[in-house]
DNA sequence: GCCAACGTTGGC
DNA sequence: GCCAACGTTGGC
């Protein structure tokens, strides 16, 4: 059994209605190292995902996402431009990883951040602690099931 | 908009 | 290596 992740997007930025159009994506700007530790040593291609969008009303799982290319440079992080620019980024040492993945489906019903709290089904997801911030994060197989039935 | 939690930076 | 200051995340 592969590997079930989540990751966060705010829908302002990337939603996943962006996702569905777009059918994949390079999942860039990721800035922190736990999260990139775990896109880069232990995403798989293949492994599900979850879509959750962070600071939206309500913050909610919205869908389910496949990684399909493992972890590459984040060439933003060398782009002076853009805002996701790190100047102690280099060819030789990028830092900062990324992988694609792409879209799976859109859930018939978000599962909200309030309800996954309260279902004691899920009790230990990481997304549910307090204070947790990182935008990619491992999830239990059977929250997983949990959290897509509940979507369904 | 507020603010708690967290990660990072940099002076010492 | 400590820790205060600062910036960011993200729920509420």
């Amino acid at each position: 059994m592969p590997r079930c992740w989540l990751v966060k997007s705010e829908p302002s930025a990337y939603s996943i209605d962006d996702l569905a159009r777009d059918g994949r994506t390079c999942w860039d700007g990721v800035r922190n190292y736990q999260a990139r530790n775990f896109l880069r040593d232990q995403m798989k291609a293949g492994d599900p995902v979850l879509f959750y969008h962070s600071n939206a009303d309500p913050p909610a799982i919205v869908g389910l996402a496949r990684v399909c290319r493992e972890a590459y440079p984040d060439h933003t992080a060398r782009n002076p431009q853009g805002p996701h620019f790190d100047p102690a980024a280099t060819e030789e040492n990028p830092i900062w990883m990324m992988v694609d993945i792409e879209f799976i489906q859109k859930f018939a019903r978000p599962v909200t951040l309030a309800e996954m709290k309260a279902d004691p089904d899920l009790a230990g997801l990481m997304l549910a602690q307090r204070g947790s911030r990182l935008s990619v994060q491992p999830v239990a197989e059977a929250h997983f099931r949990r959290i897509c039935e509940q979507g369904r």
